[in-house]
DNA sequence: TATTCTATGTGACTTATATCACGGTAGCTG
DNA sequence: CAGCTACCGTGATATAAGTCACATAGAATA
């Protein structure tokens, strides 16, 4: 995939022209197919991350590799961890894996700590990204702490729509290793919801009805 | 209470010496007593605050009003998510409740962008205190999605012992609160705990004996 | 086509947590 | 000190979710 210019003022509007010139100059373009990981939990950052097309899941590991998802991010998104790390080098609390194939580009860490104090757009950028992310890791806690199985399924699937159409190529055991629960807990669950009209189930993928 | 630069080069070590001038300069001194709340869900957010003293307690709430906890803020530390709304004056998606009294400094919210290019230290501050505010997120979720109650209780009675020493003044139903939980089963947990000499427990109080 | 593998469906059971009901008691207040 | 209220203890029961066991059915492959 090529990247000029135009590509990048129509995922990242409002950033400044030079800004822009620096992104392309020094960042480099990595290609994830499906499934692939971007990004271990441990793994050193050495570079600020933005999604360029696809989508990336973010997962948080326990100690035995269990893997609840977190959030998606798009296209015209960052990694906000992957941000915060300048100057640093830590490692990363989180697991991005591509969910789509996906492109991405790659800014290495030093250049956060510069362009943050020569452009105002990019600190704009950085901080809208910081409240966006943290949103979402207030939703998933409202999720897991306020809601039942059924409710969060729910809106899961709406989430796994919004991304990738109502045709949902997964199997039950991905889902529940998603929300952290058990296959036949979403199996059945999932039933329910086929007598509702709310979904039809196929062998390893399903059409989402209810808009 | 009287702020001056020593006491600020005390909490916020790192800073410009310019920075600490304007910071007294241009902040406010809000004393609240235990208990009372800081920041409301749904309330604009027009200042950044900086806890001087005291603990803070941080809550989501939930559509009939429950309160969830999330976690703490200590003397030196700030209020990440009012940092971030500079000239959008957006509003509160938290409850901000002093545990403790406490002094806060409240900084208009103007002042977060000119510092922010004007002053590294300020940026470096406020990059870390987002990365730290959600590490804490992150672990909160761990907490939900992969820990019993009993675990979530000792995680808990811990933290404040660590923010008001072993001595805990509240009782069953306020812990329940916090955890989004009920009463009689913190009661019980809390009776298996004493079995195991871990703490002793009194009317309205409790004392922390495990290290 | 026969065989094998993987995904799904479902009943039975277990476990953690929540809820209900009630009784006891400490500590305050008049 | 009498009485009240808020707090705590505990059995019984309900509910949601997780686990086990096994059946069945597509899909994949020999």
């Amino acid at each position: 995939m090529i990247i000029d210019k135009n590509n990048l003022k129509m995922l990242f509007p409002n950033l400044e022209e030079g800004l822009y010139n620096e992104i392309l100059k020094h960042s480099t373009i990595k290609e994830v197919k499906a499934g692939e990981a971007l990004l271990r939990v441990g793994q050193t950052i050495r570079s600020t991350m933005l999604i360029i097309d696809g989508v990336v899941k973010l997962y948080r590991e326990d100690d035995e590799g269990k893997e609840f998802f977190i959030y998606h991010l798009d296209a015209g998104q960052a990694c906000s961890l992957s941000m915060v790390c300048a100057a640093k080098h830590e490692t990363s609390e989180v697991l991005a894996k591509a969910l789509t194939d996906a492109t991405v580009l790659a800014i290495p860490l030093e250049f956060m700590d510069q362009w943050m104090s020569k452009y105002k757009s990019w600190y704009q950028f950085v901080i809208t990204s910081y409240r966006n992310r943290f949103e979402e890791l207030l939703k998933t806690i409202d999720a897991i702490a306020f809601s039942n199985m059924d409710e969060r399924l729910e809106d899961y699937l709406k989430k796994q729509v919004s991304k990738l159409g109502t045709n949902l190529k997964m199997t039950h055991q991905d889902i529940a290793n998603d929300l952290n629960s058990s296959r036949e807990v979403i199996s059945r669950l999932l039933k329910k919801m086929e007598a509702k009209n709310w979904v039809v189930i196929h062998r390893n993928s399903m059409e989402w009805i209810k808009k």
